[in-house]
DNA sequence: TACCGCAACTGGTCCAGACAACCATACGAC
DNA sequence: GTCGTATGGTTGTCTGGACCAGTTGCGGTA
């Protein structure tokens, strides 16, 4: 069985990429192992040069291939990162870390922007924010507490919405069609005080992970600003840096 | 004064690259600003769309422009991350947000690896490496205490370095042709403990941020494990996630 | 045997052009 | 005035070549 790339409503670059993915996650091809070239490629699924090498470099800046000029094109080693470096909720990092997501809700409700949510918002001060403060859950233990500030046009619409069933990313994306695309974020290790200590069921003075999130949607548009709190002992943030091209 | 891009050791898009970065740096692009379409690149600097197309993207992936289907490409907004993420040794990191680096040798020593060490260098178990433990300091405050073990043929020689005044980074890839390409590296929070807060100026129980990383080469082969512990209340650390594109 | 150079691969860069998908605007019909 | 449509701009996808640069193995030569 021959899979092909066809046009159609998916591009054909994205179809091989698919292809190798599956190639990959079926163990076909295993970690260290030299794929077809990208001549090899093109010929056996009909397409041009160009077009597989599409696929290719943005798998490989997924970091799942890399190339050696001269040698060819090697499945890359698995990385823990791998799967909880990209842009995800807390709902969707809890299944790739295998651990069952829950919520807890403790307000929703319009909130007038302070200074830092309004210049992170690129609104003003004042302006009304759907606000949401939840207890997240992992396999039922309190994990973290997320503060998450949002703004577009209609959000006040979220009132309505169950968050303690619904994940916000996928509200967002899928309701309001404002998948978030892109978030910058930044972390800190701290002391957990005293309403938060009760909150995460821990002793006050434990260590947590703070951290600090603006997401924006298309077109670059910041749509929340989020702060939450980890716990020190239960949560570890995963990242992956590369050097700058030439 | 036109730039123009030449045939010669630099690549194209690359030249396109450099100048597109200080169109930006000069703040004659300014953030939000639309760029000339990439008809009018390729035209202007006597090269293919294909070729323009590749500077674009690449800058795009890094976050200084982003594109919109229908309307153009625009400069990004700065974001604190943009410096600070790219894959950089403690030297770097500092003067990126500019402090002044500085170090204290704790030891410098072959040593033989350890299990962690050795499954995470790909290396067998009690073979010798160099390790390295030093007292970091920006702007002559301690700041950080980071083990790093280094394996790669012939890394003895390290020992006759002076690693006060020398960047680990810099040596690996200048003298040694080695430079860090990618590293994958997890965070949590933790508290100092006796060695640790003595190390650090801060009293037992204060809260620090804990990383380990990976570190490889060209090739994906691993060279560096490296442990480090960075005062909480002076160090925070800054990411950017992308969305899985399609 | 030891070395060198060539040939046959690999990925890296580049071109000129094509059509599709999407977006803003202007214009006409209703 | 409002709604569709035409139009000309943008980026997105794709082709089928071309040559360059790094790697490897093989065969011939010293």
């Amino acid at each position: 069985m021959v899979e092909s790339v066809k046009s159609g409503p998916l591009p054909r670059y994205y179809q091989l990429k698919e292809i190798i993915r599956e190639r990959i996650r079926s163990g076909e091809w295993s970690p260290g192992s030299l794929i077809p070239s990208e001549r090899e490629l093109c010929e056996r699924y009909g397409i041009s040069r160009m077009t597989a090498r599409q696929s290719i470099t943005e798998l490989a800046n997924e970091g799942l291939l890399y190339r050696e000029q001269g040698k060819g094109t090697y499945v890359g080693r698995p990385k823990i990162a791998q799967q909880l470096l990209r842009l995800t909720g807390f709902t969707e990092d809890m299944r790739a870390r295998e651990q069952r997501p829950g919520a807890k809700v403790l307000t929703a409700e319009m909130w007038p922007a302070d200074e830092a949510t309004a210049e992170r918002l690129r609104i003003k001060v004042g302006q009304p924010v759907y606000r949401l403060r939840r207890l997240r859950l992992a396999d039922s233990e309190p994990l973290a507490v997320e503060t998450s500030c949002i703004s577009f046009m209609g959000c006040e619409r979220l009132l309505e919405k169950d968050l303690e069933r619904d994940s916000l990313y996928g509200l967002l994306e899928i309701v309001y069609d404002m998948p978030p695309m892109e978030a910058e974020q930044e972390l800190e290790a701290d002391l957990a005080r005293d309403e938060e200590a009760g909150l995460l069921e821990v002793e006050v003075g434990s260590p947590i992970l703070r951290t600090r999130r603006v997401t924006a949607t298309r077109r670059n548009q910041p749509i929340e600003y989020a702060t939450s709190i980890y716990r020190g002992d239960k949560y570890r943030f995963y990242t992956r840096m590369v050097r700058d091209q030439r």
